[in-house]
DNA sequence: CCCCAGTCCTGCGGGC
DNA sequence: TGCCCGCAGGACTGGG
């Protein structure tokens, strides 16, 4: 399931064979699985972005940008099972897109592989990318937030804390998987109201917030059991070998040892904490 | 404002 | 052994 650290890991593996390349061709690749989300569609895509330089390959919460040098930008947003890949597909049956590019004489392709098809691929103007005004209403970046910024955002909502990071108006870039884990380093139950966590505890989520990511990002992100999400070569992350708490239920907590590591559900999604680390205030 | 359930989608694994 | 069902959850929507 990519998110921030994950989205990352593809835009790094996938920027020095795509930069500076022009689109040659741009097409559905003929899979049986019914089409994902396009917006516009493929002909108006065509249109827009045959021929056209790729100037800068980047992240924005978690989606990979795409921007091209007539101001058009894809962006790629491959939810829960959508991958970016240069090469060798975990399997042909699921290959969504592709772009063709050539540098001189040189052509390679990037493919947008998806198993589930929940991923969308959409070209906006860049202009509409620039901030949270736009159509994507993203909150700021999980690793650009400032202190204060993070403060002042947990001051606005009442909801439960590992809900809100989950909110991309709120913060972008944090999933299901990251938000366990950030809780857990900043020992800090999930259940606890944002609005009601004190200026340590909100420091102590940022602080986690940035070497959670960060470390994930140097391991290339998670690969979960399913094996679905893969860097730019189709080959694995291992961030999962170093998760404290997430897919962990039962298994004893890193940090204090003694106690095991409990599963819940927020808003319809797994959380897993230590009862007994992240039992702070409010009878938690 | 908040919360919940439903929607999209496919593969996997538990239970019978 | 084989089939059915629930689960995985990112983003979004509609109703209370």
């Amino acid at each position: 399931m990519p998110e921030l650290p994950e989205v990352e890991t593809m835009v790094r593996g996938i920027r020095g064979s795509v930069e500076g390349r022009r689109i040659s061709e741009f097409r559905k690749c003929p899979c049986h699985c019914k089409p994902i989300t396009m917006t516009p569609g493929i002909k108006a895509i065509r249109s827009r972005v045959l021929n056209q330089k790729i100037v800068t390959v980047r992240r924005l919460a978690k989606r990979v940008i795409l921007d091209l040098e007539n101001e058009n930008s894809f962006v790629i947003e491959p939810r829960m099972t959508g991958l970016m890949l240069l090469s060798d597909p975990p399997s042909t049956g699921h290959l969504r897109l592709e772009w063709v590019l050539k540098k001189g004489r040189s052509q390679n392709s990037l493919w947008f592989w998806d198993r589930r098809g929940l991923g969308t691929v959409r070209l906006y103007r860049k202009s509409e990318l620039l901030n949270d005004l736009g159509p994507l209403k993203l909150g700021p970046d999980a690793l650009a937030v400032s202190l204060k910024e993070l403060k002042r955002r947990c001051a606005e909502t009442s909801r439960a804390v590992k809900v809100a990071l989950l909110d991309q108006k709120m913060i972008a870039g944090i999933g299901n998987l990251y938000a366990s884990e950030i809780l857990h380093l900043s020992q800090i139950h999930p259940e606890r109201k944002a609005n009601e966590l004190t200026a340590e505890e909100i420091q102590a989520i940022h602080h986690a917030m940035n070497r959670i990511l960060k470390t994930a990002i140097r391991y290339e992100g998670s690969t979960l059991g399913d094996g679905t999400y893969r860097n730019a070569l189709n080959q694995s992350g291992s961030y999962q070998n170093e998760h404290r708490v997430y897919g962990r239920e039962g298994k004893g907590c890193p940090s204090c040892k003694g106690a095991s590591i409990i599963r819940t559900v927020q808003a319809q999604r797994s959380t897993f904490f230590c009862p007994c680390c992240q039992a702070n205030k409010d009878g938690f």
